[in-house]
DNA sequence: CCTGATGTTTGCGATAGCGCAAAACGGAAC
DNA sequence: GTTCCGTTTTGCGCTATCGCAAACATCAGG
């Protein structure tokens, strides 16, 4: 078994306020693995049996409806916490997970976050803390789905996914990962055409360069302006 | 100050695992108080000093756009916490909520929250729990207005809120506080509009009985097979 | 270099639901 | 009983967005 270097996630939020010999003893109950692009990591109905840390790559978490549509949930940043079903009290994993590039997680068996908890208690209250946010940002999403149009819930999505996963290039910021438009659908409750024409609309006022699976936000302070926009005014 | 009797809310998830003296000591901590029908509790922005425990009445947690455009988040029933700001580490609420019947809360200070978890551990555990089920309950909600169709939505929200607070009548369940089309509009990203002509049409059909803020489910079982149609047949 | 698979673009018709406006209704206060 | 105010109902035109379908572009493999 690898051994996982402490002071690569002794300052995650997670682990706040856990000492470096805690911390080393949470890590033993651990185990790595690599998940190469477009694996499943779970999937959603199975045994929750674990949890998750993203150490490397990006997961892409999604629930499907009965009739076979899906949402995109949450893209997961290296750092972040996923699978976490024990904490919320449910015996299956309510969406799946799937490495969208090549991934390294580590890994702990849901059995193991009683005994963690009661040990080190700041884990709760830090768990708390990331899926309160969560939380909210669930909320301002179903804010933004319910009052503004398709056009500016992409612009928002956008800059989320920029200020989360962002790669600074000389001439904007490129999302770090394989988006499709289709995501990008998923993500803000349209279509993949409607979020195809958008962009194609973007590209040809130069705000966005964008391409098979790639985005690259080119003029970041005006998507910002669409974004706000309140559902006026017309291009010219 | 009013002595809180703690058979009442023993029973509570949030008070799971706590012992009875350990509760008695908790509730010590809390002052009680009686919001009037259509008062604000706090409000959306403000300084979050307080979490509550809902214990009669019903109470409205609504979010409100820059724009002025407001969501309903959700409906808090007795025995409910709400205005968990600080569990999230948020310095103020991120919604309003407004008392829709006249409610009495138990009140704690922000401040004793830490001391609290710390000496009850869980009490974290617990809020866990209810904050990741409200999670997947944000993401259902979005799953739906993503993936369906207005009348679909309205289905679903009256069939949750006769679940979670519906009173059995002989002829149906009554949803049981004061709720206007605009209320439902907002929490199914609709407009009053077009809520009241569904409500309409299933008057017609003798699905539902509604009058001014009250709306009586007769038949929940042809309300479930609406609110489960994926998006085909019409009326005949 | 060719080929298939996957993702993207775009045109066009259909429509669910919005937005506005006006009228009807129901309760509460006096 | 009458008046006033907030809620609900309903009609009607409009449009943002979907849905389908076809053409294209790009990438991975052989």
């Amino acid at each position: 078994m690898a051994k996982v270097d402490t002071s690569l996630v002794a300052h995650l939020p997670l682990f706040a306020g856990v000492t470096p010999e805690a911390l080393d003893e949470i890590l033993r109950e651990a185990r790595s693995a690599r998940y190469p692009k477009n694996s499943a990591i779970f999937e959603q109905g199975a045994d929750a049996q674990s949890f998750f840390l993203l150490l490397h790559g990006h997961v892409r978490a999604a629930k499907t409806t009965p009739t076979g549509e899906q949402i995109v949930v949450r893209y997961v940043a290296p750092g972040e916490t996923f699978g976490l079903a024990m904490a919320i009290g449910a015996a299956r994993y309510p969406a799946t997970a799937i490495a969208v590039d090549d991934s390294v997680v580590l890994i702990w068996p849901t059995s193991a976050w009683p005994r963690l908890v009661e040990r080190f208690p700041s884990l709760a209250a830090n768990t708390l803390q990331t899926v309160g946010t969560r939380l909210q940002e669930s909320h301002t999403r179903i804010l933004e789905m319910s009052t503004q149009q398709v056009e500016q819930r992409v612009a928002h999505a956008l800059l989320r996914l920029a200020k989360q996963s962002g790669k600074k290039l000389e001439h904007g910021i490129e999302i770090d990962f394989p988006i499709s438009r289709q995501d990008i659908a998923q993500m803000t409750g349209t279509t993949l055409h409607t979020v195809s024409r958008i962009l194609s609309g973007w590209e040809s006022q130069g705000l966005v360069e964008s391409g098979r699976q790639r985005i690259i936000l080119r003029e970041p302070h005006r998507i910002v302006v669409l974004a706000e926009r309140s559902a006026d005014s017309g291009a010219a």
